[in-house]
This record gives structure tokens, sequence and C-alpha cells, in this order.
DNA sequence: CTTTGCATCTCGACT
DNA sequence: AGTCGAGGTGCAAAG
């Protein structure tokens, strides 16, 4: 762990630059300007703001609001710093799309670079995964009587996370849903039944099911005029 | 801009604490287990990360890899720190819906507080919204004949980007996206001339184009078995 | 407040 | 490398 306040540019640069080749996880806390330019392109003037290096070659520059940052760079940039007209220019490259984030410090506050390790991974619950599996561990859940026969069913339309038959031998295809689904999770199972009806003989019916611990109105009249159905299911059992 | 390195933990917070009441963006970097529980729940255990609290109540856990925080908590959420079995806990707390995040530190290797203010916007450009201008200044390019009559029309099934009729008159139902699109978008479109096919009288044909850079092959076989139309445009004129 | 759709979405999984 | 869909998506605009 390092750490410079009111760095000269000279040794910012030179910081900036060790730290980093060092595999360090950098800060800089200063006012600075912002322009980008690649998928789209952007400009911002100048302000205080946090800027994070990774070791990834990630950078992230982010405001004192807002979970997002204002501007970034994915992982696998190469960095670049220098000193023009006493001012410590930051530039952030990629290719495949050629992106270039270029960050330029009027000032800058504060100046760390941490090192450290993580092994660890993230486990999280309550997503669609489980949603499946509770409806795997209990079809009746879905309705009584269904039967699972697959999930992640391909389709040319994209593949259907549960793909069965109910009571009486139609076929459902299942689109799960780990929030609340609005219209576009229609037009998503709307798609997979279509081309299940293709590829399946022309005269099988098939059933579509929506299921999501809730719907918005827009997106139950699209189900309806398209004949499909919902089922309110959430991931977490102690959430229905 | 205050720093503090290696602090004891009473130490750490009642820094953390005192800054943040002051309107501090505060960085935590040390080792720490994390723990979310809201719309979904999440663990993750030890490892080095680099933590950012900002005065608009966000909270972001980083990891040293990834543009994205492992954990985080949105704009304006409370948080209580405390000293418990000599290690600091952090708590960021929301309601609506009900969120709790939790940062158990083992050790603290660095402790910054700044203080800055950012007036600036960003400005964007290559949106969808440049896409729409292009279109609108020169409709032309989405055919030749084409006029424009409305943006953001409204339709039972959500608002139609550029509503328009071709050189004979035929109402058109443009779906515009900045980058190349797949199948959803497919569908979008899809919706809205449903929707306008059944609120125009029954007799009136509506054609739907949609508008991109390009387009996936699963999403120009949906749209021809659609009867849909793909035209080509970039919104930046130098991307054609 | 909720709903809706954009985003330099990011990310992982799969081809 | 490209495609596809999930995400604790975040976010702003509009009702």
């Amino acid at each position: 762990v390092d750490v410079r306040t009111n760095p000269a540019p000279d040794e910012a640069a030179h910081f900036v630059t060790t730290t980093l080749s060092d595999g360090a996880l950098v800060t800089i806390f200063g006012r600075c300007t912002v322009e980008y330019s690649g998928r789209a392109a952007s400009e911002l003037g100048a302000g205080d703001r946090l800027v994070v290096i990774k070791p990834d070659g990630t950078t992230l520059v982010h405001t004192d609001a807002g979970q997002q940052p204002v501007n970034w760079q994915p992982p696998g940039c190469t960095h670049d710093v220098a000193v023009v007209d006493d001012q410590v220019h930051l530039d952030s490259t990629r290719s495949n799309p050629d992106e270039t984030l270029t960050v330029r410090f009027e000032t800058i506050a504060q100046l760390t670079a941490a090192y450290g390790t993580d092994e660890k991974a993230l486990s999280v619950t309550g997503t669609e995964a489980d949603l499946r599996d509770r409806i795997l561990a209990n079809p009746s859940l879905l309705e009584e009587g269904f039967q699972p026969l697959a999930t992640e069913r391909r389709t040319a339309a994209g593949a259907i996370d549960v793909y069965g038959e109910d009571e009486v031998g139609t076929t459902v295809a299942v689109e799960l849903k780990r929030r609340r689904v609005g219209p576009d999770a229609v037009g998503q199972l709307d798609r997979y039944v279509t081309a299940l009806g293709r590829e399946l003989h022309a005269d099988v019916d098939v059933r579509g099911i929506l299921v999501a611990p809730s719907i918005t109105d827009r997106a139950r009249h699209l189900l309806a005029e398209r004949g499909l159905e919902f089922v309110a299911l959430s991931p977490d059992p102690a959430d229905d």
C-alpha cells in the first residue's frame, strides 16, 4: 500500500506508471476532464472525480454521485501516463473495438496504490436458476400434472427455459423471470412458442407459460392477445 | 483530502463515520467479507477489496478485476460503522426494497476521504437519439419517399421510435437501435406493428422497419418470418 | 410512485 | 470471435 497527497505532476506520473506495472490497484482523486471515443463518444468538463485503475486493465471514472461510473474502459486496456503542460494525462486504450479514454488532471489531490489478492467467488441465491430448480423439484407449482422434459431446449428462436407437457400431454414452453416482468418477456416467450409450433408438426398445439413473481398490466394484455399464460412464482419460496 | 494507513479499528470507524457525515467520498482498501440480502442474497468470502462510499449514499465493493462491483448498494442508503470483535463492520441499508449490505473488515490497509464538487454533465454522441435525428433530417436515408409523421408515437404495446408513411402512403413503424441487433429488437418491432394494426382500421396495412448498423442471422430470419424489414444505418454517418 | 426501454450496458455460457 | 440472454442490471423520461 502506497499513498501520495498533492503530488507534483512528474511524481504522480511516475507513481502511476510504476505501481501499475507492479500489478497494483491504483486510485486517483483529482480535478480532471474526461474524453471518450469508441463505440460512442463523450465529453466531460472539469470536476473532482475518483479514477480507479485495476490490474486487469479496467478503468473507472466516478463522480460523487451515482452507482455507475460517468466514464470507463473495460478490462484488457493498456494504460499510458504522461505529463503535458504540467498536467497529468492518463490514456486508456483497447482494440476490437478501438476505444480510447483520456483523463486530463488539472490537479491531483491524492494518489494510492494497493496490492492484494481475491480468490473467493461470489455466491448468489434468488436467481432465475433457483426458480428453475424450484419448479423442477416440484412441477405441480407450475400447475397440477405438469411434467418437465428438458431445460434450455433449443429452438430456431432461442432456448426455452423449461420444456414439458401438461396433464393431457400438450406441449408447454415455460419462460422464467426472477423479477416482475414487462412486455419484453412476453415477446421472448412468444418467439419461442411460435418457433416451437413451426418445428413440431403443424397440428400440434403449444402452450406458453410465463413464470415470474408478478407482471405489469401491459404485459398481461400482450400475453392474453397472444393466448399465452402467466403463473406467479418467485425464486425464493418465502416471497410467494 | 484525508488519509490513514493501517488504522486501528476504533480509529477507522471514527474516521469513516465523521468524514461521511461531512459529505466526503470515502474509500477503504482492506481484507473483508461481504454479505448482501435484498432483491436477492449473496455471500463473498475474505479477500482484498476496494470499498467506495459516496456522499449520495452509494456503496461499491470492487475486486481487483472486472468493471462491475462485486457487491454494491444504490444511492440513498444510510450507513452505519461499528467495531465488533476488533473488526470494522460497515452496514449499508435502504428500504423500498429493503436491502442490506454488510462489509466486515479483517484488516484495513488504507482509508481515504476526499471532498470535491462536480457540476459538469456528461455529453454523449452516437446514441439512438442521434440515429433518430439523422433520419428526421434526411428521411430518404431510410428509403426514398419516406415521410416521418411522429416520434415516440404511443400504441397499446409501447412507443414507436419513428412513425410515418412510405412513398405510396402506407403506414410505417420504425424501431431504431444504435448497435447491431438481435432477436429482442425484432420482438419489440413486431409488438408495435401488431398493436398499430389493431388500433388502425383492420384493412390498413402496416410496414415495420428495423434500423441498426447490422443484424444477426437469427434476427434476420425472425424478421423475415414476420414480414418485417431491415435497413442498415448507424448513429454516426462515418460508420455506414 | 410505477412503467418502459436505452445503455460505450457488463457478464457468462455456448458455438 | 460472435451470439444470446440474465442481471440484486442502472438510469432517465414519462405517466
